[in-house]
Formats: structure tokens, sequence, C-alpha cells
DNA sequence: AGTGCCTGCCC
DNA sequence: ATTCTGC
DNA sequence: GCAGAATGGGCAGGCACT
């Protein structure tokens, strides 16, 4: 069968996924060879270090606990990334975290470059070596870290060739690719903006504090024009993450991610811990302005969403042709109780086949009458091939989406008619003013 | 050669 | 990515 | 408080089909 085909493919290039959680395996492996899951902290630092399951149960089996008790970093191993939470004022984050550090959160992709003399890799997020999708990185990292052996993060941003300025992610996004390399290189050069030193000449950093880490930083990286540390600021109260904030967004950056300094800020390698919090315009509702779409199609959901729609197709008014065009699904926001009565609102506006004042090139699983508006709350508009508000009026074969679409509410009080329309979205489109 | 659909990976 | 929920 | 499971837009690339 063909699935039977797929299967034994990615047995041979490694690549099967069996949908049991990395983290159950690690509980196995200490059950296992242990005879105890009390030890799986043991086997979750040698994971987070190498971000291999087979190299942990390897040695376990081979060394045993002892063994993997030294299990150290390793230049060209990736490490377990670390992440953020996220809070919405700066008041919580100062709470949470007293003194700290505030970043620039650029909206690029994530890297963790591993250098070895003249030897270089990244990986992303997910541990994927991307080495070979940015020869510019690789060399700046040769030739602007001074250190002889060093693992370091950064976010790399599509930068202007000529002008020098950020790229939306979209458009480094055109940089992840396995052909014509070189030409896009030349056409949209990546800038790294480093923030983290994990590793440098046989010293392990991740359980260092934050100041040591980001000094070490500075210490061993020559800034360039497109290599170098990103802009941060000591905070020591609220007041002065608004002002940081603040200019922030005027940089058109996505906020801040505020890092604490206190002794035990380690980087928690495969954590998501309060250590970082993520500060994003969109978390303050305030300072975003949510859309109400209308209901004009719905998708099933699958698993846990199962018997239920698992998204809808949200569109805005176009008042003068009286048509509603889509911008966004929403799939995320709802809570398992007003999930559960989402069926029944829609379904008196059912509709067969798709309703003649809908313009949607998505063909939806079921199709509705505009009559249900929902608030819907988005990070950014971006252009969009697939959705057709806006369609042409911003660029040919263009319309627009939502990035990060929420559910925030049903708007009962508002009929289809009184849901946001093209011009208002165009309007907010514009004034993103993507220029950095 | 061109189109459309699906997947995997970024966010 | 965001959000909700169960442990 | 954390991990897991739902879900979003959009890019390149692979493959089937025209």
């Amino acid at each position: 069968s063909p699935l039977g085909a797929r299967y034994l493919a990615r047995m041979v290039v490694g690549a099967l996924r069996l949908g049991i959680g990395d983290m159950t395996m690690l509980d196995s492996l200490a059950l296992a060879y242990t005879g105890s899951a009390k030890n799986r902290p043991v086997l979750e630092r040698a994971y987070n270090l190498t971000s291999d399951l087979g190299y942990v149960g390897r040695t376990l089996a081979d060394g045993g606990l002892k063994r993997l008790e030294n299990a150290e970093i390793i230049v060209g191993k990736p490490i377990r990334m670390m992440s953020a939470q996220r809070l919405s004022t700066s008041e919580e984050v100062i709470e949470k975290l007293g003194e700290c550090s505030a970043e620039y959160k650029l909206d690029g992709e994530r890297f963790q470059i591993h250098k070895k003399g003249e030897h270089v890799e990244i990986f992303s997020r997910r541990m994927e070596n991307i080495t070979r999708m940015y020869p510019d990185a690789v060399q700046m990292m040769i030739e602007q870290v001074k250190a002889d052996e060093a693992i370091v993060e950064g976010e790399g941003v599509a930068v202007d060739a000529e002008t020098g300025e950020m790229k939306p992610f979209q458009t480094l996004m055109q940089r992840r690719r396995k052909y014509g390399i070189e030409e896009m290189m030349e056409k949209l050069p990546v800038a790294v903006y480093l923030f983290e030193c994990l590793y440098a000449d046989g010293e392990d950093l991740t359980l260092r504090p934050y100041t040591e880490r980001r000094r070490r930083l500075g210490e061993i990286v020559e800034e360039t024009e497109r290599f170098k540390l990103v802009r941060a600021k000591p905070i020591s109260e609220a007041s002065q993450l608004d002002d940081f904030f603040e200019e922030a967004i005027t940089d058109c950056t996505e906020g801040l991610l505020v890092k604490s300094v206190a002794d035990d800020s380690i980087y928690r390698a495969g954590g998501r811990s309060w250590l970082w919090v993520k500060l994003k315009a969109s978390y303050q509702s305030k300072m975003v302005d949510p859309v109400d779409l209308v209901i004009v199609g719905a998708f099933y959901g699958r698993g846990r969403r199962a018997g239920n729609y698992g998204a809808l197709l949200g569109a805005v008014y176009d008042p003068e042709e009286d048509t509603y065009r889509t911008i966004c699904k929403v799939g995320t926001g709802f809570t398992d109780e007003n999930l559960a009565k989402i069926p029944e609102m829609l379904r008196e506006h059912q509709h067969e086949g798709k309703h003649p004042r809908v313009d949607s090139l998505m063909e939806a699983e079921v199709w509705f009458s505009p009559g249900v508006v929902m608030e819907v709350l988005g990070d950014e508009l971006t252009l969009s091939p697939i959705h057709t508000a806006a369609y042409g009026k911003l660029r040919k074969d263009s319309g627009l989406a939502v990035r990060f679409p929420r559910f925030i509410r049903w708007r009962d009080d508002k009929s289809p008619e009184e849901a946001t329309q093209v011009t208002e979205v165009v309007d907010m489109y514009n004034a993103q003013t993507k220029t950095v």
C-alpha cells in the first residue's frame, strides 16, 4: 500500500515518526536500564545537550547511568533550544523576573551556529541542519567569531542587498531552499543578530548566568553590519521596559524578549521557563486592532476535535460588490465549551456549496451564508496567495491574510454588513510600514 | 513544460 | 506561531 | 507550571497529472 511504502521509506532514511514523544522515550529508557523513572533527569540533561535519543540510549546501555551523568556538549550536535513564556504587560514581566535584560525580538529564523575551526554548522529550532541554505551566515561565522570552538545563537533575517534594511519573514523563507542558493544569497543576503553564547573554547556556558553568556558573546564576536549582537538593554523597572518596548515597535520588530539576569539565569536547554519572557504588541489587546470576521465556511476537526469543526473560514465585507472575501481560517482560541456550541450556531446558515456572495479560492468542507460574526486577533496582515480579501489591490495575484489568527469572542451584536471591511484591512496593512 | 496538490518546516 | 486542557 | 494537542499563514520542493 502507499502508506506502507511510506513507512518503509522512512525507516530507511531514518525519518520514521512513531507518535511517541521524546519525553516518553526517556522515561522508557530510564525504566528499562536503571529500573526507575526517577533517573529521568539524568537522561533528560544528556538529551537536552545532544538532541540525540540514540546517543542517550546507547550510552546508557553501554556505560550505565554513571557515564550518562558525564554527558557533555558536543560541538556539531545541536543543543535543544530554550524557549520563552509570554506575558502581556511590563508590570507582570518585572514582577516575574525582577532585574532583567530586554532584547529586540526580530522576525526571522532562529539559528544555532556551531563552529569548530573552519567548520561551521547551522541548526534550526527543530534541530534541522540548515547549513547549506545559508552560506553567507557560515562565512560570517568563520570570519567574525574569534573563538576556535563556539556555539552561538541568533536570529537570521533577510536584508535588502543595497540598503541593508530588514525584510519580512516571508522574504527570508525564500532562502530556505535546495536549489538556486547562490543566486538567492546575492539577492537576499541574511544578517545574523546574535543573542546567546552556549559554548566557547571548551567551556560549557549553558549553566552560567545570562550576564556571563552575553559578555562572552561580546568577547568572541567581532561585529559587522550583518553579523552583530542583537540590541539589548538592562532593565530594572516597568517604565524602562515600556520605553524600550516603544522603541522596539518603532523599529518594526515584533517586540521584546526579556531575560532574567539573576544568578540562576542559566540557558535551560529544551525548556520553556520563566527565565525568558516574550512581550509582543498583540498580547496587549489594546495595542493591536482585532477584526470582526464573517464565518463563511468550516473544516472538520481531527483528534480531540473529531465530530466538531476544527476551524472556521473568516471573511471581511466588500460593500462595493456586496461580497465577503476570505482573510484567514481560525482554529485556535476556542474553549471546549464555546467550540461545542459552534455547530448549533451555524446550522441555520448552512448553505449547499459556496454562497454566491462569498469570494473564496479555498474549498471549505461546509459552507455558510453570511450571518455569524466573530472577533479575531492577529499579529499582522500579510500578502496572501490563497485569501481573497483586497485581492489584486496591493499586489497582483495577492490578497491579504491575518498572521497568527485566534478567536476572541462572538459578535452577536454585529450583522455581517457591520463586519470589518476590505478598505479597513487595506489601511491596516499600509499602516504596518514594513520598512526597518 | 506547466499546473495543482500535498508535505515538511519556518514562524 | 497561539491557545486551551489535563496532569 | 509544564507538556501535549488542537489549530493558523506561507514558503520550497516532490509528485501526479495534463
